[in-house]
DNA sequence: TGATTCTCCCATAATTTTGCGGAAATCCTT
DNA sequence: AAGGATTTCCGCAAAATTATGGGAGAATCA
């Protein structure tokens, strides 16, 4: 689950914000000063919105921030002002994307669903950190603070399906698809015995079974 | 088969909408006051068109009463001034699109039709919320205010069932059809106690019993 | 090729969920 | 208020699902 940052000070648009994007089932917090968020920014949120115009710290001071903190985390910037958009959209101000009030809610709800997207639907490239264990996709490595763990290639696709995927339910005929392919005839037995063997490995790992569907990896 | 309530005063604008909302197969009723209107929240229709501009209760009262009613009813503002626009975006109304007058009939459609898709083809997507309770569909998980609540298999398969309708009546057939399959022989009892366990686990779920007919989820 | 590891499968044990009978409680009708 | 129908509740047994140990065959590697 994503969290996201909001910093608005109008309080009814923050306010009708936060139950649209806590709809998307995100969770998130606002503030109605630049300075309460500015506070906020060593939380790492996974996505923050910005208005501009702020009482005390603006919006460009706090991407700054923000970004000084953690170049990657997304932002997105609402505001009036025209010139506002212009310095946005002109300068390099390392904004992901804005929003022009006034806008419709959903419109943000569909930006934020496409920045989330594209940053998160990547995660091959970065690392898994899943409690003490970091887990590298590309190198298909895994290690337990430092101490790298072998697995055998089954076991990692394994691993690498219920990482990406932690907190959702994975039926035996989905991992079967995705780790022996479409192609396997086998019985669906054999999930069982590699859930066993990964559990086995890397006991810190909370694979649990759910009686009549399938395992999940539940979040750390 | 949807059903769309439209409120618009001009009489033959409003008989032209309904011809082309007919024609999509939609059953449509329409309305020239706001008091009619309001008086046929309590039908509610999968979809209300407001004009804003109406004799005696205007649009912005009428979607206050309508989202009230039912918070997740989608509603499509339309309306020839500017301003009202610009209140309709800006402000929390809680409006999931809006289209300015003059527009095409088909245009219209068009975008009744994405909400309708968006509100009912995806109801998997979302989050589901019901007083305390958070339901994750597509994870089957139950948090009472961040708390998961385990439940088995058959419990989660008539929570959804009665989540994605609520306020609609399931017959003991339904459920069982719904829960077990139609290729299922015991008895109807069975339902009785699914729901004797879920309403255990679910204390805050008003789990209503209609006598001879069957059950009903209970708005929050 | 031989040794080692990995994968698959089977049988059995352990666990969880579900079904069911009957009694108690509740609801509706008259 | 009584009586019949319906629903709820309880606990146990049956059924379904999963965990586990062990062994055979396949793949891998030196």
């Amino acid at each position: 689950m994503h969290t996201i940052y909001l910093v608005d000070d109008e309080v009814n648009l923050n306010r009708v914000l936060v139950k649209y994007l806590e709809q998307e089932g995100w969770q998130v917090k606002s503030f109605t000063s630049g300075e309460a968020a500015a506070s906020a920014i060593i939380e790492k949120p996974d996505l923050w919105i910005l208005d501009i115009m702020l009482p005390d710290v603006d919006g460009f001071q706090l991407i700054k921030r923000i970004k000084a903190h953690d170049e990657t985390t997304p932002v997105i910037f609402i505001s009036a002002r025209d010139e506002d958009i212009d310095k946005i959209i002109g300068l390099e101000m390392g904004s992901d994307d804005y929003i022009a009030k006034p806008f419709l809610p959903r419109e943000l709800v569909i930006r934020v669903k496409k920045i989330l997207a594209r940053t998160y639907v990547t995660p091959k490239t970065g690392v898994i950190r899943y409690g003490d264990y970091t887990i590298y996709p590309e190198k298909r490595i895994i290690e337990e603070n430092g101490q790298e763990i072998d697995l055998t290639s089954k076991e990692y696709d394994l691993l690498i399906l219920f990482a990406t995927q932690i907190g959702t339910p994975m039926s035996r005929e989905q991992i079967l698809i995705s780790v022996w392919g479409d192609d396997y005839f086998g019985s669906d037995r054999v999930v069982d015995d590699l859930v066993r063997r990964v559990r086995k490995k890397l006991s810190k790992l909370e694979l649990e079974t759910i009686y009549g569907i399938g395992y999940r990896l539940v979040a750390a």
